[in-house]
RNA sequence: CGAAGCGUGGCUCAGUUUGGUAGAGCGCUGCGUUCGGGACGCAGAGGUCGCAGGUUCAAAUCCUGUCGCUUCGACCA
């Protein structure tokens, strides 16, 4: 403890403070008062590595991006560096998704990447929602285009150009398609994961026989993005309907999952849209149906992007960084020896990678200090860490700390594979609890107007509110305090009978927040 | 697109007001001592100061222009 004191004093890495306040907490309870003093500075000091995020929670947000080596940034506004540790996170992301989709009959395809100006222009409401921020090819080379191409913001043209071919009977539908692939919107204002020029994601697209069969698929995908939020990231999502104003350009439908995050604003999550047969009458898909008669397919589109990091980094995180669930956490166990010099301490912690070889592990056995070690292992979002060391070695036994409590738990040796396993499995299970929990205590009612705008000026959070179904309320609430209407969430609930903005008889309730 | 801030070794920044040999801490490399919550010593390497003009004997510093990044608003995943 007087080690950590003189470093306090002339160290300037600045972490190992918090850290080492929290281990005194832990160990001792009744040594919490004496370090007063200690902790003022630990606070103070602390603000100069991950800001906290009761102070700043956008700074708090960036800086755990970078302490985590999540993302680094380029010359290009808004076009990141996916490094390792961050599109590791990614590829857990996607190859479980895409288990999901596969299983629900999605074929996965690519389609290129340009879209010819006058197939964008195809669809009016689709192209007018795009066409502020398209980034256009005019050269091809040294010479002008003859027809300008649009970098995809989404695929919606290629794919109906692309079905408008492919299906010509009922026996060719229905047309179940998914595309990886990266899109650029030219965004004005850009933060890591949340809102970049280019993002990674995936775009599903599919076309149908009939609207009954569009409507269930769109449902259908938003229930598989609502249980892998839930079962993989532990984020609970609200479920429901965008109202008009909110959906998607071109859909007569858009459907919804929106998360809360940390400091009470709500994130988009996922969204299935519902296209009728809109694109199909623009782009001329049509089929011949069992009684010999032409029809229009219905189409449905169904997105998740890389902003999905985004929420998991602001749901689950804390002041000492990036907190992952164990199923999409890159490395799931950091082995940390302890005087690794000594003789067999390493040794040791080779031998417990091995055995924990069913998961994600790793030793670190780099020359750094255990504290080091343990701070690092934090900021990165490792969901448990095993100490080793001579001591534990001679009692058979070691250490294991979860990221999310911090608890440290003794473990023998013996049963580390099914000790490690269980506490996983426990982590991810709590982190939904958790998350569950806070966004209960962050969701309030409000029957009037009075209530509402207290509410949102004093809390944050969601606000469950009547709505009568008309824009001019939505507008009014907009405009009056940034708050726009997250959803109409499926589980509705009779909180009133008149609309909180106007007082005429409400339709629908819904979620009201402020968003990213 | 409006508002603010910032561009100086890999990172964070000082130096710019008042022009005069480019600095610090961290990180990095090597050796040694350490190791249960960001250890320490010694020795090293590393920068045409965002870019382009201009003023001057002399520019990181003054002038003009330009590019970029970050944050906050409006718009959007």
């Amino acid at each position: 403890m007087q080690d950590c004191q003189g470093k306090l004093m002339t160290s300037n890495a600045n972490e190992k403070c918090e850290a080492f306040r929290i281990c005194i907490c832990e160990e001792s309870g009744e040594q919490s008062q004496k370090t007063e003093k200690e902790e003022n500075m630990a606070d103070k000091k602390l603000v100069e590595a991950i800001t906290a995020m009761e102070d700043d929670f956008a700074q708090w947000y960036t800086d755990v991006v970078k302490k985590a080596e999540l993302l680094d940034y380029t010359s290009i506004k808004g076009c990141m560096v996916f490094k390792p540790a961050g599109y590791a996170i990614w590829e857990l992301i996607q190859r479980q998704m895409d288990d999901r989709f596969k299983a629900t009959g999605v074929e996965n395809v690519y389609l290129p990447m340009f879209i010819p100006e006058s197939l964008l222009n195809k669809e009016k409401d689709h192209v007018e929602g795009f066409a502020p921020e398209v980034a256009w090819v005019t050269h091809g080379g040294l010479q002008p285009l003859q027809e300008r191409l649009c970098v995809r913001p989404t695929s919606e043209t290629l794919f109906c150009d692309y079905y408008k071919n492919a299906v010509q009977s009922y026996r060719d539908l229905p047309q179940i398609c998914n595309q990886w692939c990266s899109v650029v919107r030219w965004e004005k204002e850009t933060r890591p994961f949340l809102r970049s020029r280019e993002f990674l994601w995936q775009e599903g697209h599919t076309a149908h026989a009939t609207a009954e069969e569009a409507e269930e698929r769109t449902i259908q995908m938003l229930n598989v993005y609502a249980d892998f939020c839930e079962e993989v990231l532990a984020i609970p999502v609200i479920k429901g309907r965008k109202t008009d104003k909110e959906k998607f350009a071109g859909a007569t439908a858009t459907y919804t999952i929106e998360a809360l995050m940390h400091d009470g604003k709500a994130l988009q999550s996922g969204t299935s849209h519902n296209f009728g047969d809109g694109f199909a009458k623009a782009f001329g898909i049509q089929f011949t149906d069992k009684d010999n008669t032409l029809k229009y397919v219905h189409q449905t589109s169904w997105g998740t992007t890389t902003r999905l990091i985004g929420a998991v980094i602001m749901v689950h995180g804390d002041n000492s960084g990036l907190v992952l669930p164990p199923r999409i956490a890159p490395t799931q166990i950091m082995v940390i020896p302890i005087q690794q010099k000594k003789e067999g301490v390493l040794d040791k912690a080779y031998e417990l990678k091995e055995r924990l070889g069913a998961f994600r592990v790793k030793v670190d056995d780099t020359d750094k200090s255990p504290g080091w070690k343990f701070s690092e292992q934090e900021m990165r979002g490792i969901p448990i860490r095993v100490e080793i060391g001579p001591k534990d070695i001679e009692a058979g036994k070691c250490v294991i700390c979860r990221r999310d409590t911090r608890e440290k738990i003794e473990v023998s040796l013996d049963e580390i594979e099914t000790k490690a396993g269980e506490i996983l499995d426990l982590m991810q299970k709590e982190m939904l609890e958790h998350a569950r929990e806070h966004r209960e205590e962050h969701t309030y009612e409000a029957k009037d107007m009075e209530t509402f705008r207290k509410l949102f000026a004093e809390k944050s959070g969601f606000v469950k509110a009547m709505w009568c179904g008309e824009q001019a309320c939505e507008d009014q609430i907009k405009e009056e305090m940034a708050v726009t209407s997250r959803c109409m969430p499926f589980e509705q609930e009779q909180i009133g009978e008149t609309c909180v903005c106007c007082g005429k008889p409400a339709k629908k309730m819904v979620y009201w927040g402020r968003a990213y």
